[in-house]
DNA sequence: CCTGGTCCCTCCCCCCGTGGGAGAGTCCAG
DNA sequence: CTGGACTCTCCCACGGGGGGAGGGACCAGG
């Protein structure tokens, strides 16, 4: 039985590994030989072995990293269990990154590389009833949601200019706001919501048709924009929302871009 | 105007990237400084550098590597949508093979690492009308679907026991088979069919339930028992295919795995 | 003019998993 | 006993950076 042991290059082809892999798993104690010549340096590998390492095999060749493999081979089944459907989470994450980042390339194609119109415009003032929230950036959906429903409830009773405002701060991580434009001052704004006076001045903007997850191209253009002309960007960056999502197709969605600048020529 | 370069930190806060990167993409020569002092070393960058800068920072945010960035910006409108465009065939290619990932860690989660029962059996020597063809490997499904039209349309006439059969060499990559079994010998095949004879024996044999997809799973469940016990598989597998795709889930495909094997004990 | 803080330089090592290759030693069948 | 196949260790490479050491450069304030 322990006499039916196998040299590295033959445990190597019955469990389709190379033997530099055979030699790596070693090194790492995920799968020692069951004997090493000490003499010699020799690894000799156990029939019993061939199951591990074909499981290895197997989770190679879904990207499963090797310390996650370690977990599984080490754990009972609950761990493997457990190890597995983190791989899953994980690999769905992934999916949706690329899913996302094909599209964003699609919509490259389609427009080139930061070629957006970006125009230098003069922004009026404002007087706007801000709903603002703390959150992750990848919950700045979720949290806008909340914000848009706060702020249209406040705003119900009062006079008000239909687009609406969102507001980010550039280095995002920070907080976002929601906000409608209200005319008159307004004395008791709902609890979560209050008045800020936005103050205009010199801007670039620039009108983004297409999905809100894509925005970011079109920040980006007029960023590249601004810098290159070594105009300054000065506080947070806003968004005016030209359609209404829940009607519009996501393609067509308009949203004007704002990038408020520093006066200095 | 030449006058107005940045020191590369500035740079790297206007354009979101590290010192680190924009050293390293001027050693690759993909976005050297517009000037470099020659006594200190120091890198300076030109405003003009933003827009290339940001492209890098935006495709790399999308994985595209290096070097397909740098192709992309050496070259024209043209060259540009080339590369995205193979950038995403890459990333659809590899979201499918993430797809396909996820699915067999499902079954993995469902039914364990390896752990499918496998018997060993005597298989009975079988007359088969066969089809083969030589394909790449990821043209299995397309050259096998050839294969069974032509077996089911050469078998039309005579007598033949339902199962289908399909025989793939151990290694892969040479040429897959489709058959049936034929009761008499059969004189005139069709042109591209030939009857063989398929020699029976020991065989290890597993029954796997579900896609096609994941048929790989079974067979390295087998081959993990067959080696365990130092048995040793002989020439070309084959499977036995016990429902037809075209009426049933693929969740409740079932199929008949055959390992031969060499008769030492 | 000096000084200190902040910038910047180069160089090296680290991550992950694997392949390639050099140079030397070992195993086994003829 | 010999030759070819096998194996050993050690180093380098990839891609796309991060972290940090050690040392020079820049610039505003005193």
């Amino acid at each position: 039985m322990s006499t039916d042991l196998l040299s590295i290059g033959a445990f190597a082809r019955l469990c389709r590994l190379s033997v530099k892999q055979l030699r790596h798993y070693d090194e790492l104690g995920l799968l020692p030989p069951k004997r090493v010549d000490a003499a010699t340096g020799y690894r000799y590998y156990g029939r019993d072995q061939v199951r591990d390492a074909m499981a290895i095999a197997l989770l190679r060749g879904f990207d499963v990293p090797l310390s996650s493999i370690a977990r599984m081979l080490g754990g009972d089944r609950g761990v493997q269990d457990a190890v597995l459907r983190a791989e899953q989470r994980r690999l769905e994450e992934r999916i949706a990154a690329q899913r996302r980042a094909w599209q964003a390339l699609e919509r490259l194609v389609a427009e080139g590389l930061l070629h957006q119109e970006v125009a230098l415009s003069r922004e009026p003032e404002r007087r706007l009833l801000v709903c603002s929230a703390e959150c992750a950036p990848e919950e700045i959906g979720a949290a806008m949601g909340r914000c848009v429903e706060q702020v249209t409830a406040a705003a119900a009773g009062l006079e008000w200019s239909p687009p609406l405002w969102g507001r980010f701060p550039v280095d995002l991580r920070e907080r976002v706001a929601v906000a409608v434009g209200v005319a008159a001052p307004t004395a008791a704004p709902v609890p979560g919501t209050r008045v800020e006076h936005l103050p205009g001045g010199l801007a670039a903007t620039a009108l983004h048709t297409g999905p809100y997850e894509q925005l970011f191209l079109t920040y980006q253009a007029v960023f590249a924009w601004v810098h290159e002309r070594a105009l300054r960007p000065r506080g947070s960056v806003y968004e005016e929302y030209l359609d209404d999502p829940r009607t519009t197709d996501p393609a067509g969605l308009r949203t004007r871009i704002v990038v408020p600048l520093h006066e200095e020529e």
